[in-house]
This record gives structure tokens, sequence and C-alpha cells, in this order.
RNA sequence: GCCUGCGUAGCUCAGUCGGUAGAGCGCUUCCUUGGUAAGGAAGAGGUCACCGGUUCAAGUCCGGUCGUAGGCUCCA
């Protein structure tokens, strides 16, 4: 038998006969990285842990802790929950049942739902299953084989899979006992090695996630290699849930959902209130020092503006119903560039007035259907940090760049480091149709905004067929608290809907030309930034931005009056404050403050009162002693006007 | 929009077998005047989401509507 090479990830080498299994090579390593081996790689490759390895080969043996093995031990675990639901309720069709991050799923065609109760029962008979140790074997079909014996377990869905399964290449499944499930695999080689798992919930999912198809029934769970990492798992997911933005916006009085006023139409408290003002306030400072030109548009418009547009062809069903004045069709204005454009159409512009760059925090409505809806991430009236950018082909890429470059400043105040930048582009076969059909045009848009990405140094992916009806576009993604994914930023090149409302300037040898737009919203819609931001910050909001800046808690009656001087002292400075002149003690005070995340609590008594200091308490801090009150009202006021963003300590 | 769960005081929640509603926090008043996360007492506060049905009797059972939660799909 002839001899292999197989080199470990830590680059060292070790001789084995040909045909040996990966395995094998992780029990010639160590019987603890046998006992944890759930799959392999070898050449980079995922597969099963006995299949024989002929050649010299790169080979890594895959536990739960690398994220490969942790996605073969979800993919394997969804398959011990469909083995369950099967003995369980043998009428049920499998479908698919992936690993996605963390979790995994899998989508089942049943008479009626599953219940609480049932998912109590699949655990059990999971475990059953786990602890009789089932081999898993993996099976190779020809197309025909295959699917003949998904006919004969009347899994239609898997038939319906394997038909579309493209290529000549053999077709797998894999057994553990009784069950057989259409599969690439890699899997696990027994069932005994999945042993720290937990269903989580259920829903809706539509087969191929196309609303025309049956509804299946989906089950989530999770699964990881050991109990703490379970543990830590389900803890982060209990953490979430506290820094759910409609969670803290409650506790902290920031905004409210009144049934009698509407679904998804948020009504904004005082707090909440005071944080919006303050994001206006940068975007109007960012904004003037970047030469924008604020405006004002009505909420209301005639719809053949929006014919114009473009909007009633592509954008009706988000749209609220029209009503009718004077015989004349109106809508709700559901976004705000078409005004803009006619305000730039409202006088006539030379070269040397572009750029022109409008920018308003236009109030938007728009029709998003009912189970879209979701706290302040998903609304249905908005208020846009928006702006348009009109300007010559030469200046676009300067302008593209600086748009970008404003959200980078952006994230960096708000200390935003988790995001994603995607540009997204058209596909062909939507031209005419999903988009506006100049190919040429999309080509040459498109190449000039990825050469700007590239020379500003900007971190991108690239996503075919995710451009707006008018050109490609940028999102900025982010992750909300509980693990939703949302569109933060926008950014979108209109190189089309110019030429429809007949925008042009005059250049430089006294031609007509048509201007390019910048759609860009970079601090998204207040309701969003500001859920956003609630999860960030989990409550506790940098000082600049918190609705109540600092909290004066006198010791006791005799030094109200001294309480009410610092108070006027610190809003003569400009900060926001509230005094608490309830007769309770100060310990009780403290923790009022505390607990609506006051980040500068100002304690003061006989003793501050004698020569006007204050005892200094800072969230996160505790008792920062005693100082002068002129000195801590400059230290804040410092803190507030920087936007400084580090206090948070801990 | 679709599937499933939920809706009781301002908030968090209890309410068993169908017999006309409870706690803690908060709020108001009074007592206490205090030093870094809860001092004490009393009081007010409810169309049990809404509409209808079953029943001698409905917070509880049934149907519908609205809202909300978790998803599917889309999006700022």
């Amino acid at each position: 038998m002839s001899q292999i090479t197989v080199t470990l990830p830590d680059n060292s080498t070790r001789s084995f006969d040909s045909g040996v299994t990966p395995q094998e090579i992780a029990e010639s390593i160590g019987s603890r990285l046998a006992q944890d081996a759930l799959a392999a790689q070898v050449n980079g490759q995922s597969v099963d842990l006995n299949v024989p390895i002929e050649a010299d080969a790169e080979v890594a043996i895959l536990t739960g802790d690398s994220p490969e093995g942790h996605e073969v031990l979800l993919h394997s675990t969804a398959h011990l929950m469909a083995h369950a639901v099967k003995e369980l309720f043998p009428d049920a069709k499998v479908t698919i049942g992936p690993a996605i991050e963390n979790r995994f799923y899998y989508d089942f065609d049943i008479d009626g739902t599953f219940s609480y109760e049932d998912l109590v029962k699949i655990e059990e008979k999971m475990r059953e299953l786990a602890e009789n140790d089932h081999a898993v074997t993996r099976l190779e079909l020809r197309r025909d084989e295959a699917v003949e014996l998904f006919n004969e377990m009347n899994e239609s869905y898997k038939v319906e899979i394997i038909e579309q399964i493209e290529g000549d290449d053999c077709i797998s499944a894999y057994t553990q006992g009784d069950f057989t499930d259409l599969c690439r695999g890699p899997h696990i080689p027994l069932t005994g090695k999945i042993k720290y798992f937990k269903l989580l919930n259920t829903s809706g999912a539509y087969w191929r996630g196309n609303e025309n198809n049956k509804m299946l029934q989906r089950i989530y769970g999770t699964a990881f290699s050991s109990k703490k990492s379970l543990n830590k798992y389900l803890n982060f997911l209990e953490e979430a849930k506290k820094r759910d933005h409609r969670k803290l916006g409650k506790e902290l009085a920031l905004f409210t959902f009144d049934e009698e006023v509407g679904p998804g139409l948020p009504l904004w408290l005082p707090n909440g209130t005071v944080i919006i003002d303050e994001l206006e306030a940068l975007a109007k400072e960012t904004e003037d020092k970047a030469e924008y030109q604020r405006v004002r548009t009505p909420h209301l418009t005639k719809g053949s503006l929006y014919e114009k547009s473009g909007h009633l062809e592509h954008y009706q069903e988000t749209m609220y119903p029209s009503m009718d004045v004077d015989g004349i069709e109106y809508y709700v204005k559901p976004m705000n560039c078409p005004h803009h454009h006619k305000i730039y159409a409202a006088h006539p512009k030379s070269y040397r007035d572009l750029p022109v760059r409008l920018s308003e925090y236009g109030t938007c409505y728009r029709y998003e259907k009912s189970g879209q809806l979701f706290g302040l991430m998903r609304v249905r009236s908005m208020q846009m940090n928006d702006a348009h950018i009109y300007c010559t082909p030469q200046q676009f890429k300067d302008e593209f760049l600086a748009v970008c470059k404003m959200y980078l400043y952006y994230f960096d105040i708000f200390g935003i480091d988790k995001y994603q930048l995607r540009l997204g582009l058209h596909n062909p076969e939507g031209l005419g149709g999903k988009y506006i059909d100049e190919p040429e045009l999309w080509k040459q848009t498109e190449a000039e905004v990825r050469q700007a990405l590239i020379e500003g140094n900007i971190d991108h992916e690239e996503i075919s067929g995710e451009a707006a009806f008018y050109g490609p576009k940028i999102d900025v993604q982010v992750w909300s608290a509980i693990g939703k994914e949302f569109t933060l930023a926008t950014n979108q090149v209109d190189f089309a809907i110019p030429k429809r409302f007949g925008l042009t300037f005059t250049d430089e040898g006294g031609r007509e030309q048509t201007p390019i737009c910048i759609h860009r919203a970079p601090l998204s819609t207040h309701e969003r930034f500001v859920g956003f931001l609630i999860e960030h910050y989990g409550g506790d909001f940098p000082l600049w931005l918190a609705p109540i800046q600092v909290a004066v808690l006198p010791v006791s009656d005799k030094v109200i009056d001294y309480a009410k001087n610092v108070e006027t002292a610190l809003k003569e400075a400009g900060i926001r404050v509230q005094l608490n002149g309830q007769p309770n003690k100060v310990g009780a005070k403290i923790r009022q403050a505390e607990l609506q995340r006051v980040n500068v609590m100002l304690v003061v008594g006989e003793k501050e009162a004698q020569d006007n200091q204050v005892a200094l308490r800072r969230r996160f801090k505790g008792d920062l002693g005693t100082q002068s009150l002129d000195d801590v009202v400059t230290e804040l006021k410092t803190e507030i006007e920087t936007r400084r963003n580090t206090y948070r300590t801990n």
C-alpha cells in the first residue's frame, strides 16, 4: 500500500497509508480530538470523517469550535430534528433545513401547526435519537435512483429539489436509523455527537420564500459542542432582549405607539424628540460645512408628479392610496426626490452653479405591509435625513466620495464599527422592467461608482440585482441588538430621472446638459436611526444625546434653594437638567436617576451649598468626589460640545 | 398580506374548575429631613383591547375585528 503525506493546519506533516480517513488521522493525533471531531476539511473541501484520502492532502479536523465545524453540527442537528419530527408526525413532509448563523431551521409541510408542547416532545425525541447513537451514513445515487427513492418515501419536495439540481454530479443522501434525507453533506458520523441543543421557536415560512407557494411550518433551533457555549448563546439572546429598542423606548419614555393613531405611526415623546433634535443639529452643522442648502417641501402631491418620476410604476404598492382632491388624485409623498427635482428646475442653472446640494428632513409616508412593521425600525411615517446632489459628470466622482466619507464621519461620531457597505448593481435581465432600459449608462455609472470606492479606499461588497430602478446604490447594513439586519444609510446614483424631469444646466460651451443626481440619506430616517442608536448604546446615550443630561439631587429640603441655583446654572449653560425635589433620601434619588440612565448626578447638601460645590457621581463610575460647580459645568459643556463618545468605561 | 402565539391598572405581571378583579413598582397625600442604587403610612387608579355569541353567570369558552410578538417576502 502506498504512503501519502498529510499536512495539518499547523503545517506539520504526517505519513499515512493511502486510503486513511480523517477519523483515523484524528485518532492518531489524540483521543480527545477523535472524540470531538465532527467533520473534516480536505484541501479546503468539507467532507465526512470516513471519506478515504487517496493522495497527499491538506487536512483539518473540524470540531464544534471552528465556524465550519459548528455549521456541520447545526446542520446535523437539523437532520436530527427532522428525524424526530418524522417519527412523531409520519405524515409530515420534509423540505429544507439549513444551518444559519448560530442556528438552524427545518421547514415541514404538515397538516396544522407545531405547538409549544410539540416542540417539547420533538426535543425529547431528539435526545432519545441522539442517545441511541445512530450511525449517519452517506448514500450516493444517480438522479433517477434518487427520484425513485424519495418518490417511494412520498417526499415530493425532495423530488422537486432533485429535479432542479444542476449538473451530472451524483446525488447524495444521508441515513440515520429509519430516516433518510437528501443532503449534500457533510455530516457528523454519529448522532451521539449531538449533545447540547435547544429548539427555539416556530413560524410559518413559504416554500422557497414565495408567497404564492404553500406555507410550511418552520422550527428554529440551536446547537453547540459544549454546554458552556450553548448557555452563552442562550444568555446572549436574553441580554439582547434587554437592549431591544421597543423595550428601552418604553422604559426611557422615548416614543410610543397608539392603537387609535395607527400601526407604524410612532409618537415621539419629549425625551425621544430631544434625541432627534440633536441628530438634526449634527446633520445641519455637517451639511452646512459641506455646502448643502436646506429646503422644505409639502407632504401632499398630485399623482401626475409620481407618474413622471416613475414612483407610481415602480413603487405604488408601498405608497398610501390616493385621495381625491377637487377631482384630482393626490398622494402623500413616499420620497422627497421629485420635489427636490422641482426645486432644482425652478431656476435655470449654469455649470457654475453646480454642484447643487439640496437637503431636507422630509417627512414621508410608506404603506408597509402590516406584517413588516417592526418597532421604530420599520414604520409607515418617517422623517428622512435626505438630500439630493446635482452635479456634472466630471464632478460626480468627488461628490460621490464626499457622500461616502460623510457616512464614515458620522459612524465615527456614533462609534458604529460593525457595518457592511453594499454596492447594489443592476442585472441585465431587469432592464426595461425592474430597471430603466439604458444598458450603456448602467455600465458606465457602475464603473464610475466602483472606481470612486476604490480610490476612496472604501471596503464594500457588490451585489447584483440590488440597484434602485434609476441607478446603482450603496446601502450600509447594520444589525439590531436582536440580530435583525437593517439598511441604515443609503446612497443612490440617478442618471435617469433628471432627464425625465427635463433638468438641465448650461455648460462652458453654452450647450444644455443633464446633471447626474445623487440621492443620499446617511442617517437613514430619524425613526430607524434612533431605534438603532437605542440598541447600539443599550439606552446609555453619550451625554450630547441624552434626554436628561444631569440630575441634581439635594440631600434634603434644607438645600433645595441651593439645588435650584445649581439647576439654573446648568440650564444657563445649555445643559438639560432635572432637579429631583422629592422628599426622599438621597439613595432613593440616586436609584431613580440610575434607572433612568442619567449619566451625571450632582449630589448637593449643606457642605456643597457653603462654597458653591457639587458632589459628582457618574453612572458606571460612582462617586467622584466634590468639585466646584463652575468646573463641573465647564467640563460637561466640553463633553457635550465635542460629542464625546467615551464616557462608558465598563 | 400570510402562518402561529399574545392582549388584565401608567409599567411588570398573578388570576385554579366559568361565579362580577389582585400584587409589586409608579402616581397623590401625610409623616420622616436624610450623604451615593429602594425610609414609613394611607389613598386614588380597571369598559379585563374592541364587537358579537354560548351560558342563570364570561377576564376565563366560541367567532370576528383591531393591536402586538416571532417568522416568510420586501425595504430607509
